[in-house]
DNA sequence: GAGTGGTCTAGACCACTGA
DNA sequence: CAGTGGTCTAGACCACTCG
């Protein structure tokens, strides 16, 4: 769809005539939006990479910069640009500070978020279970990646990660390039399997702690532990991730804000 | 400060006279955003009702209808405002449909939301203890209400809730009032006691079931319970509730969304 | 049809960055 | 200094609601 703008009713007209009817009419810095977050997904430009100034984009695509500039706005809301005033806008990265703690909501009760330490326990290639499976939107039995890992606060385990990437995209992934890497993971994953989490879907329970998780977090089975479940999409809401992390909060709680 | 715009350096030099350091500068449709949100605080236009068009308020403030549209676009992206295209804009209520969720992030694993039965167990005044006066911003014996309630879905205690106000706002409200009225807690509070809640902040843990909870919840002494610690704030980030939740989760979950 | 919010434009000027 | 994003304006027209 070429970006245009005509009146509601004669583009109503239009697309009933190409017998395109459900979106029926969207605003020109709508298609825009459209139009960026395409080239983002192909690449057209890299994590951390200057996207075009606003008045370029306003030539390209041959409306005022006021109508280039809602497009970004909306995808800077998004956090997939990030505005910088006298500089340019730029494609958001994992990589940056300040979304540092944006998928991680663990903080300790007195409120330090100091960096956690890492440890990846196992990383191999494995068939989807049916739970996997659906969640990833795979087959069962397609090959995905599953990853364990434990996150330690002040020498403490605090956080024991089950984590399955499907195997695909990320062919390649190994146990030695995750402990490598200095990095968040979700950086190393835009990096270097160009798969970039959007945005995240979480369901929390309490839980009674298993003999496994109840060893590698030091706590005796049976005791409350927070169970994480998240859900990743990529672009297009496409999932890229499922995990289950079940966190020990004696000392560190899910901290949330309702807007 | 009067609705004003002058170039930074000016306004720096303006601000320095008057000793006001602070904030040293800010574009004019913030200055109008507050403005607004100091009429809504003080009750300027009720909930649920208009407030003056934008060529309206363009007009009272001076300046463009773009300009107010940038502080009506804010106030509506905080949930104050809710825009509705050829009719106006409005004062945003707890009682809309659209929000009733946006508090209570319970959801059953089967994805059902259906309404919940409420009963109020206890609902008195007592004296703050250390924790609830900290958390109120109020001094250790002051009076607080105190408010117990359990939630339950499909005939199932799911939910039992602890709930502290402050005394002074909220002086009147008895279990009579709090059972007899249909809508939701936070609507009642908005309509007849003055108190909105704008935002609310949430600790959450994975706790063992102590006695009385698992007597309400009809669990064993234990049983894993998700706790949910929730302050909620007014307009200029007062504190008006504190509350602690437990859940049960066998059969629901805490839904988060991470963007 | 009058009145509301929603989109789009063109142009001016300001604030910030870096060469 | 040039180039970037940020603010503000004035005006046009569209979409929606309701009497």
């Amino acid at each position: 769809m070429p970006v245009t703008n005509v009146p509601a009713a004669a583009a109503d007209a239009a697309l009933r005539d190409v017998a395109e009817a459900a979106p029926a009419f969207s605003p020109l810095y709508r298609q825009i939006q459209a139009l960026l977050t395409r080239s983002l997904q192909a690449g057209e430009w890299r994590p951390g990479e200057a996207i075009p100034s606003e008045v370029d984009l306003a030539a390209r695509f041959k409306v005022s910069q006021g109508t280039v500039r809602k497009a970004i706005d909306a995808l800077a809301d998004d956090n997939l640009l990030v505005r910088r005033q006298g500089k340019g806008t730029f494609v958001a990265t994992h990589g940056e500070q300040h979304i540092q703690f944006r998928f991680l909501r663990l903080t300790a009760d007195d409120g330090s978020r100091t960096g956690a330490a890492r440890r990846f326990i196992d990383c191999r290639r494995v068939r989807a279970s049916a739970e996997v499976a659906r969640a990833l939107g795979l087959r069962s039995g397609d090959m995905v990646v599953q990853v364990q890992r434990l996150l330690s606060f002040r020498g403490r385990p605090v956080v024991f990660d089950d984590i399955w990437l499907p195997g695909g995209p990320f062919k390649g992934l190994t146990a030695e390039r995750l402990s490598g890497y200095e990095g968040p993971m979700y950086q190393l994953f835009e990096a270097e399997f160009g798969v970039r989490m959007i945005r995240a879907e979480e369901k929390i329970r309490a839980v009674a702690a298993e003999a496994v998780a109840a060893r590698w977090l030091e706590v005796a089975e049976g005791s409350p532990l927070l169970s994480v479940e998240r859900l990743s999409l990529s672009y297009g809401e496409r999932p890229v991730e499922w995990r289950r992390g079940l966190y020990d909060t004696r000392h560190h709680h899910y901290r949330n804000e309702l807007n």
